[in-house]
This record gives C-alpha cells, sequence and structure tokens, in this order.
DNA sequence: GTCTATACTGAGATAGAC
DNA sequence: GTCTATCTCAGTATAGAC
C-alpha cells in the first residue's frame, strides 16, 4: 500500500472515532486497530496524535467546503442554501442522536484545555458562519447578516446537544420546523421591502 | 479532619475539574493536589472514579434544586422565573467563555461513549426541563409547556457552546435580548386571552 | 512502508504501616 | 483517616529488523 492511501486511511479512521469516542478517549491503539496497521507503522506517516488532529481537522474543512458549495450550485437562491443549513440535522440526526454535533463537541472538548488545535477547530465553525453570512447578506440582511449567522449556528448547536441527551427524533423534527419558520419571518420583510422599493 | 470534611473537599474539588477540564482528562493526582491529600486517601472515600462522577452529579443535583427554589422565591411570577433561568448566561458568562455549560459539555462526554452516568447526568437538565415547563404551565401554555421548555434550553446550551468557541460576550448579550423578547412573545398572546377572557 | 519489540509515562487501584 | 509503597494496565513514542 503507497503511503499517501495509508495516510489516508489513518485519517478517515481517526476522523470517526474522535466523532464518536472523543479526541481524547480515542487511542494509537484504536485507530491502528481500525486500519489494520500496527502502531509502530504509525509514526511513520504521523509524528504525534496532535498531528492527526491536525490532519482530521484540515480534512473536515476541505469536505465541509466541498458540501457548502454543492449546497450552492443545487439550491435556487440563499433562501435554498440556508435551508440546506438547517436541514442537516434532519439528515445527519441518526448519527446526531448519538454522537452530537462533530464540529461542536470537538471544538467543546478542545475548548475546555485549550488545545493547540483549538483555533482550529473553531475555524470549522467560522467556514459555515461566513458562508451563513454571505447569504444572509444577498438576501440584503445588511449588518444584521453576521448576527442571523450566529443565531442559526447557535440553535443548530443546542438542537444538537439536546438531541444526543434525549436521543429525541420529535424535538428535532420540531426544532428544525422553527428555524426553518424563523428564516421565513426573517427574510419576508425583506422580500416586501424590496418589492414595494422595486 | 473528619471523613465527611474531606469527602466534600474530594467532591467540590472533583466537581470544578471536571468541569474545567472534562471528565476523561481529569486525573485521581489533579484532585488529590487540589485537596492536597495522597492518591492512595483517595480510596478510602471513593472506590473508583465513577463513584466520585456519581457523587459530582448528586451534588449537582442538590445544588440546581437550591437554585431553582431560590429564583421561585425570588420571582414575582413564572415569567419572572423564566428570565431568572435564561440571565444564568449573562451570571455565568465568564465561565462559559472557557468551559461552556457544565451540564451541557458533562452530558455531551458522556453521551459519546455511553458512560454508566450518563442517564444521571441527563437528569440536570431534566431538573430544569421540568421546572421550566412548570412554569410554561402555569402560564396557561398547555401542551406547549414542554416544548418550549426544550426550546429554551437548547437556545441555551447552542449559545453556551458559541460562546465558549469564540469567547464573545456581546454575542451572548444580545442572544439573551433575544430570548428573552422570544419569551415575551411567546406569553404576551395567552396574557392578551386571558384579559379578554377575565 | 510495515513490522515487532520495547522504553517510558501516567493512569486507576490495592496493601499495609502509622 | 491518612500515608507510602507498589501493582497493573494502557497510553504515547522510539529503535531497529525486514
Amino acid at each position: 500500500m503507497s503511503a499517501s492511501e495509508t495516510r489516508q486511511q489513518i485519517v478517515e479512521a481517526a476522523d470517526e472515532l474522535f466523532y464518536h469516542r472523543g479526541y481524547e478517549k480515542t487511542s494509537f491503539s484504536d485507530i491502528a486497530d481500525a486500519v489494520r496497521i500496527s502502531r509502530g507503522n504509525f509514526y511513520y506517516h504521523f509524528k504525534s496524535k496532535d498531528e492527526i488532529l491536525d490532519a482530521v481537522i484540515k480534512g473536515r474543512l476541505t469536505a465541509t467546503r466541498l458540501v457548502l458549495d454543492s449546497w450552492e450550485t443545487d439550491a435556487k437562491g440563499p433562501v435554498d442554501c440556508i435551508r440546506s443549513f438547517i436541514n442537516i440535522l434532519i439528515a445527519n440526526r441518526a448519527d446526531i442522536k448519538k454522537y452530537g454535533c462533530p464540529i461542536g463537541t470537538l471544538s467543546t472538548e478542545l475548548s475546555k484545555f485549550d488545545h493547540v488545535s483549538r483555533v482550529d477547530a473553531n475555524r470549522l465553525f467560522t467556514l459555515f458562519r461566513t458562508w451563513l453570512c454571505e447569504q444572509f447578506e444577498m438576501l440584503g440582511c445588511g449588518d444584521n447578516s453576521d448576527r442571523f449567522a450566529m443565531h442559526l449556528l447557535a440553535r443548530s448547536q443546542g438542537v444538537a446537544t439536546l438531541a444526543a441527551a434525549y436521543r429525541d427524533d420529535d424535538f428535532i423534527r420540531r426544532e428544525v420546523k422553527e428555524m426553518s419558520d424563523w428564516l421565513d419571518a426573517c427574510v419576508k420583510p425583506i422580500a416586501g421591502a424590496s418589492r414595494r422599493a422595486g
């Protein structure tokens, strides 16, 4: 097997394990077992556990960027884009009920002890934040755009946290509906204003 | 020192450390250092780390119960009570920015690997949930009471998560204001209906 | 590039002296 | 009730054979 293939497998396995068990709880053995390589081989590809975390975060950033791009090409407009974001809670509800949000739980874990990768992990949040902000700006929300973005991010995080605690499907659906309604209410006056203006 | 005193000190130190570092990251040595006892002495009071976690959760349940009671005696009515809940985000913002919500982060950590105490940790959420639900019921929210309770819990959790990620004070204040507005809007139609009815 | 063997550390936990 | 000494185990990490 080529080095880059093995490396890739390690990152993928680590990604999943960090999400499912948490960073601290995941050991080299866990990852090695998942990839079916020896613990020793490990260090040919990564010098430390932190380096794997780094690679995992970079991978997630790239993957997230791709998802955001696909939403933009598939959607009819910014409102549709934002709704795609809201709906990931439904799409990923099985995992969220078991492990929470992969971004939120990692960020929380690293925040606790000011891990070196804390800043990198938060860039995942920021990726969504700026993207959502852009959507709201396109809708003419102006100075409120970033606030709206943060508001949606926060609501999603809260839903993920409680969904994991109570493993409740109906709760997720209800809150997603409310977020969707909030979006409509938030956009309607702007659409009305532009109709009146135009 | 009496056994119960030492025990109490251990629980208090563990409570803080579990909050600040997380359960997994906190070792016996950490707790022993904080209380200034030897690691060995430890086992006179608790048989295992899980047992300490148990005691910490029980302590938090008792403390929370007391806080809820004090809110009820201090407040003018259910709306005031609910506002007290919303405002803990402001009151505890310094800690929340550093370590997130003590309940949410513990619940998240234990959920990941289905820890035995997961259910107990969630009882902390449930304590707030049922209490909030009762307040909404007193306001005549009927079948919506539990949904409103969960909605507020989720919003608080989301705010705590993002506040910890971005260490942002203004964001907390803004979201608290919005939750407060939501509460007003949520209660106004009921108050109006009862005025019309009465 | 992958393996085995192994060093080193810190974790949770126990035994027994005081 | 508290201590020191010690055990066992799992963790990260390294060295060197293949």
